[in-house]
DNA sequence: AACATTGTTGCACAATTAGCAACAGGAGGT
DNA sequence: ACCTCCTGTTGCTAATTGTGCAACAATGTT
C-alpha cells in the first residue's frame, strides 16, 4: 500500500539526470502520462520543499540545493567511506589516478566517495554521480557476487551501446561477471566512456558480503601493460585494506 | 496550491539529521502529529522509491541511497564548484588546513564542496553537511549582504547555543554582521563547535552577487595571531580567484 | 505467561487530489 | 503592431485516493 502522489513525485525527480538536468511542466507530463496541471502542481510543492528549483529565465525546473542536504544525511550512514577515505588519498597519491568508490543503487552504482588525481588529464568524478552496473569496473564488482538468478533478472534491462567497446550481450556479459569473480579484479576499457578506462575491486563488510566497489579510473591512453599489473596490485591491496577495516577477516 | 501528502513526505525526509540518523514510526508520528499508520505508509512508500531504508534489527529508518543520486544531479548544476575546485585543492596543499565551499539552503548553509587537510588533527567535512548561517563563518558569509530586512527576518530562528561561546543576540549578531560586510571576513572561533575555528570569505557570481562562501575549518589551536593574517590572505585570494572564474569583475 | 511497545494492515469515508478548461505571459513570424 | 503558438499556472468540481481507526503481528521485558 503505497501513496500515489509521494510516488509521482519521487518519479518526477528521478527524471532529471546528469543529461537531463533541466526539464520543463510539458515534458514531464508527457514522459510520465500524467496532465501538466498534476506535474506543475507537484513541482510547485517540490520547490517549496527546496528539492527542485525553477529556472527564472527559462520556466524549466532543476533538481534543488534541498537533495544535497538530505544526501548529506544519507552518506553519513554509509561506514564504508570513512574506512576508505584515508587509504583511497594515499592509493591516489601513490599512482597518480582518480579513485572512486561506488555502492549499488538499484540497477546502478553510485559514487559515494572519490579522490582525483592531480594530473592535468584525469578522471573527474563527483558524489552522486550514477553509472550503470553492466558495463563499468565498480558496478561489475558489485554485480558479480549476486546470485547468479539475481544477474539474469537484470538482463532484460541491459541499457544501449554508450561506446562503440560497450559489451550488451546477455551471455557475454555473463561471462566477464564469472572472470570478475574469478580474478576479483574488473577491467572495463573504454566501455561506457570514450577516452577512459577503469579497474575495479571489491570491497567487503564482516560478514564477507561486498558491499562497495574500489575502482580506478583512467584516460586510456595512460592504461598500458607496463603499469597494469602496478595498477591492479596497488588497487587490490587498497580494497582489502578497507575491507579490513571494516572487520572483513581477509587474510590480514 | 500545493499536495499535503508530498509535503508530508518531504517533511519526514527532513527530520533525519546528523544528530538523528535514525527514526522510528511512532516517533515520527508524534514529530508531525499525524498518525502512526500514515507515517508507516510514507515511510513505505519513500522506501519503495530509494529515498529512506528500513534496519532490519531496529525496524527504524534511515535516509536512503537513492538521495545520493538525486543529490548528484543537483550539484552538477552548481557551477561554483567546478570554478573552485582546482583553486581550493591548491589553497588546503598551501596552508595545510582543510577548505569548505557552502552556499545557502534556507536558513542553513550546506556544503557542496570540500577539501580536507592531511594534518591527523584536521577538519572532516562531507558534501551535504547542514549548518546554521548564524555562527558559522560560511553562513554569516552568506548573510552579511543580504538586505537588512531579510537578516532581520531570520532573528526569530536563531538556534540554541552550540557551545560556551555561540552568539545569539540578535544585535550582537547584527553588529558581526556589519563587520563582516566591511572586512570581508568572517571568523569564528568555537562558536559552533568545541574545537575547532573557521574563517570565511565571500564568493561572487558575475552579477556581483555573494552566492557562495568559501571557508577555512582549523583546529583552534592552530589558529593564532601569528598565523592569522596568511591565512585570512590566502583565503581572500582563493575566494577571489574563484569570482573571477566565475566572471565577477573583481580587481582583476 | 502477561504486558508494553513497535511497525503493519484492512476498511470505510471524506478530504484531498487530479484533470478539465481557461488564463497569463513570452517568443517568433508576418 | 498583431497574430499564433507554446509554455507554465490557476479556479473549479467530481471522484479517487489518502487518512485515521481499530486490529494485528512481532519483539522485548518483567
Amino acid at each position: 500500500m503505497t501513496i500515489q502522489s509521494i510516488q509521482r513525485a519521487a518519479a518526477v525527480l528521478r527524471s532529471f539526470s546528469e543529461i537531463r538536468p533541466e526539464l520543463g511542466v510539458t515534458e514531464l507530463a508527457a514522459i510520465h502520462d500524467v496532465h501538466k496541471s498534476t506535474i506543475s502542481r507537484i513541482l510547485t510543492t517540490l520547490e517549496a520543499e527546496g528539492m527542485v528549483s525553477q529556472n527564472s529565465e527559462t520556466g524549466k525546473y532543476r533538481l534543488g540545493i534541498g537533495l544535497v542536504g538530505l544526501a548529506g544525511v544519507a552518506l553519513g550512514r554509509i561506514s564504508v567511506r570513512g574506512a576508505a577515505q584515508p587509504i583511497m588519498s594515499q592509493l591516489v597519491h601513490d599512482i597518480q589516478e582518480t579513485s572512486i568508490l561506488m555502492v549499488r543503487d538499484g540497477r546502478e552504482a553510485v559514487t559515494v566517495e572519490w579522490f582525483g588525481s592531480t594530473q592535468a588529464l584525469r578522471y573527474v568524478g563527483w558524489i552522486g554521480r550514477r553509472v550503470p552496473l553492466f558495463c563499468t569496473a565498480g558496478g561489475r564488482i558489485l554485480l558479480a557476487w549476486e546470485p547468479f538468478e539475481k544477474q539474469v533478472a537484470l538482463m532484460p534491462f541491459l541499457p544501449q551501446k554508450y561506446t562503440e567497446s560497450t559489451v550488451i550481450d546477455p551471455q557475454a556479459l555473463q561471462k566477464l561477471l564469472a572472470e570478475v569473480k574469478e580474478t576479483q579484479i574488473a577491467v572495463v576499457r573504454e566501455e561506457f566512456e570514450e577516452g577512459f578506462s577503469s579497474l575495479g575491486a571489491p570491497v567487503r563488510d564482516r560478514h564477507g558480503r561486498v558491499t562497495a566497489a574500489l575502482t580506478i579510473a583512467i584516460p586510456s591512453v595512460r592504461l598500458t601493460a607496463e603499469n597494469f599489473p602496478t595498477l591492479q596490485a596497488e588497487l587490490r591491496l587498497a580494497a582489502q585494506n578497507i575491507s579490513a577495516e571494516l572487520g572483513y577477516g581477509f587474510g590480514g
